[in-house]
DNA sequence: ACCTGAACACCGTTCAAGT
DNA sequence: ACCTGAACACCGTTCAAGT
C-alpha cells in the first residue's frame, strides 16, 4: 500500500524507476535496483507505491497520455493557422518530425514502454502506445481521404499502419543511439515517397525495370547477411 | 544440465515450451507451466535442457535461422527464373506476400520471438529477428539502386526501414488475429505506393491539397481517439 | 510519521533418492 | 537410464520494530 509519503523521496523513486524499467522491462526490474538507486531500503518502496506493477502502469499511462496530448496539438495533420496554405504532405512531414523530436526528448520513457511487460496483465501497454500513434495517423489520413487528396484504393488503415511502422522502427533506433539522429532527411524521403513513389521516374514504369535488368547488375556490396 | 533424454519427451517439452513462451515471454514463463503442459515433473525439464533461458535461445535462434533461409530463397527480390520479365515492384510484392504467409504459418514462433526476453542477456533476439528482415530488404533494395530503378535520393537504409516497419506492424497483427488476414490487397497497396506514391494524381500536386482544402472538409468519422 | 530489515511466498535450479 | 520431488536461492511483498 502506498501510505504516507515523503514527496521528495517519491520523486527520487520515480526517477530511479523509469531508469530501471527502461533498462530491464517490468519483470526483470528488481525493486531493490530501484531502491538502491534512490538510496533507501526495499521496504520504503511500498510506502510510496502499491506494487512494482502499479508503478509501471502509472508511468506508462502517463507517458501515453502525454503522447496523446502531443498528437492532439501537433498531430500528423496540423490544425493551427500556420498550416493554412501548407501542402498536406508537408504537414505530415512536419508533424512526423515534431513527433520524433518529442520522442527523442523522452527516450527513457520511450525505452520503458517498449521494453514492455510481457507475460503480465500490463502486456498491452506497449500496444496501447503504438495504437495511440496509429490512431492519430488514421484520423489525419481519413481527413485527407475526405478531401480527396489520397488515391481512393489506398485504405486509411493501410497508410496509417505504414506510417506507424516507420515511426516505431525509428523509435527503436532513437532508444539505441546516443546522439540525436538527423531526422529531417528521412522525413523528406517519406514525403517524396508519399508524393511520387520510390522509383526513378513514373514515365519509365513497365518498360525498364524487370528482373532482367536487376540481375544483370553485379551483386551489391553484401552489407546484409 | 541436459543429460540423457527421452527424445519423445523432449519433443513434447519443445511443443509445450513454444506455446508458453509465446503466451508469456521468457521471464514470465514458468518452468512448471511447461512441464505441467508436457505432463512431467519440474525436475525432468533439466534432464533435457540446460536452463529456461538456453531453451528460449535455442528455439529463437532456430526460428531466425529458418527465416533467414526463407528469405534467401524467397527474399524481397526474387532470384529464380520465374522472376525474369517480372516487374521489380511486383517481385517485391510477391516476396512480401510469401514472407507474410511464412510468418502466418509459424505464428506461434513469431509470437514467441516478439514476446521477447526483455531484461535478460537474450533481449537482443527480437532485434535480431527484425534485423534479419531488414537486411534482406536492404540487400534487395541495393540491387535495385545499382540497376537505377530507385530514385537516388532515397537511401536503401530508409526504404528498408520503411518496408520492415510495415512487415513488423503486420506481424503484430498476425499474432493477434485468429484467421489468416487477406494479405494480397495490402501488398497491392504497397506496390502502388512504391510506384506512384499515395496521393491521387501526380499532375495535381502543388495545386490543390493545401490545408485550406483539408480543413474545409467536415471532420471524418472519429474512429481514433 | 516515516523508514528499516527480517520473514514469508514463489519459482528457477539442484540433487539425493526412487524405479 | 530416466524421472521425481524435497531443498535451496532469489526476489516481491509484508509487517513488527525502530527513531
Amino acid at each position: 500500500m502506498a501510505r504516507q509519503a515523503n514527496p521528495n523521496l517519491q520523486g527520487q523513486l520515480l526517477d530511479a524507476a523509469v531508469t530501471v524499467f527502461a533498462e530491464r522491462g517490468l519483470l526483470a526490474a528488481k525493486v531493490s535496483d530501484i531502491t538502491d538507486l534512490a538510496g533507501v531500503s526495499k521496504g520504503a518502496f511500498y510506502l510510496h507505491f502499491e506494487s512494482k506493477e502499479a508503478l509501471y502502469e502509472q508511468m506508462c499511462r502517463q507517458f501515453i497520455a502525454d503522447l496523446t496530448g502531443h498528437l492532439a496539438g501537433h498531430g500528423s495533420l496540423l490544425c493551427g493557422p500556420e498550416a493554412l496554405g501548407m501542402h498536406v504532405v508537408d504537414q505530415l512531414a512536419t508533424a512526423d518530425e515534431a513527433l520524433l523530436d518529442w520522442l527523442w526528448q523522452r527516450r527513457v520513457h520511450l525505452q520503458m514502454v517498449l521494453a514492455g511487460a510481457a507475460g503480465t496483465p500490463l502486456a498491452h501497454l506497449s500496444d496501447e502506445f503504438i495504437e495511440a500513434i496509429e490512431n492519430s495517423m488514421l484520423a489525419s489520413i481519413e481527413r485527407m481521404h475526405c478531401a480527396s487528396c489520397v488515391e481512393p484504393m489506398l485504405t486509411s488503415q493501410f497508410l496509417a499502419a505504414m506510417a506507424t511502422g516507420l515511426i516505431v522502427m525509428y523509435a527503436r533506433k532513437l532508444v539505441q543511439s546516443r546522439e540525436r539522429p538527423a531526422v529531417t532527411r528521412d522525413v523528406h524521403h517519406f514525403r517524396r515517397i508519399m508524393m511520387l513513389g520510390a522509383l526513378l521516374t513514373p514515365d519509365q514504369l513497365d518498360t525498364l525495370w524487370t528482373s532482367a535488368a536487376i540481375h544483370a547488375v553485379p551483386a551489391a556490396a553484401p552489407s546484409a547477411h
